[in-house]
DNA sequence: CGTTACCTGAAA
DNA sequence: TTTCAGGTAACG
């Protein structure tokens, strides 16, 4: 469900709430026998309590809270995954796991499909070795944008889900980027011009920051750790707004199936 | 490369 | 009843 701006969201409320905090237990649902990847969920309990959460990092999609003696704690939230800190009621039907902190609060994974994911690892790379460069890093410039798209000749909307291309991009800021550059999803990706790929690279930094600035989009299932709503679905352009007219040309966006997934955009404006 | 599976519901 | 859902691994 999140992408790269919900899992920020995400990242930066818990560094403030869990920082510092020992987890004092940790429990796993046995509702959700594939939770926790690789090692047993008893293990993987046992591994967390007692250890103190140092920092929270986030590679693409995936938060990483780094706990103590070198360990990581990954978290990938799927379709439907929630991380609440101390929710009002933290005995839902979709709770799958839940920690206790040293302070006396609670973090609690809700989950109503049950496609996340957790990893206890000392070596993360098992977890996020593959993803491609953060979009909204230095090392994210126009060549190598360039230089990705040359080499793939799928749907340019497919090389932008791909997250070993690049790291945190999902459907809906997929559909924003392509619409802000004015490129229609299903061109292949090495026929891009320059100049189109030099708007696209500026359409992803641009429509990244900017939900980041919202604190990402909540059309379903979306909450950060205190319950709340992201504003950004107030905002879009083209996602889920099939049959509604387009704010630059009135002409009705368009829904098709790319990639497997639902693609939203603007035949007129997208070329 | 595009489908299919994993889950459980909400919406059409 | 059928389709759709902020994701991704495993298929053919």
């Amino acid at each position: 469900m999140p992408e790269l701006p919900e899992v920020e969201t995400i990242r930066r409320d818990l560094l403030q709430l869990v920082r510092g905090r020992t987890i004092t237990d940790a429990f796993i649902s046995p509702n959700a026998p594939r939770l926790v990847q690789i090692i047993a969920p008893a293990d993987f309990c046992r591994g967390l309590t007692g250890r103190r959460i140092e920092d929270v990092d986030r590679r693409g999609k995936y938060l990483l809270f780094r706990v103590a003696r070198g360990l990581t704690w990954a978290v990938h939230l799927r379709m439907t995954g929630r991380l609440l800190h101390n929710p009002a009621e933290p005995d839902g039907p979709y709770v799958r796991a839940h920690f206790r902190l040293d302070d006396g609060a609670r973090i609690v994974f809700v989950d109503l499909r049950k496609f996340g994911t957790m990893w206890l690892v000392d070596d993360e790379s098992l977890v996020i070795g593959a993803l491609g460069p953060e979009p909204l890093g230095e090392s994210f410039t126009l060549a190598l944008l360039s230089g990705l798209l040359a080499r793939r000749s799928a749907p340019v909307k497919a090389v932008l889900l791909d997250q070993t291309a690049i790291a945190g991009i999902g459907n809906i800021y997929a559909d924003e980027a392509l619409f802000a550059a004015r490129i229609n999803p299903r061109r292949p990706a090495d026929s891009l011009s320059r100049p189109a790929a030099r708007r696209l690279h500026a359409a992803i930094q641009e429509v990244l920051l900017t939900a980041l600035g919202d604190r990402g989009s909540s059309f379903r299932d979306y909450l950060d750790p205190s319950g709340r709503e992201g504003g950004h679905h107030l905002k879009v352009k083209v996602f889920r707004r099939t049959e509604e007219p387009c704010y630059d040309c009135a002409r009705p966006i368009k829904r098709i199936k790319l990639a497997g997934r639902s693609t939203h955009f603007c035949p007129k404006c997208q070329r």
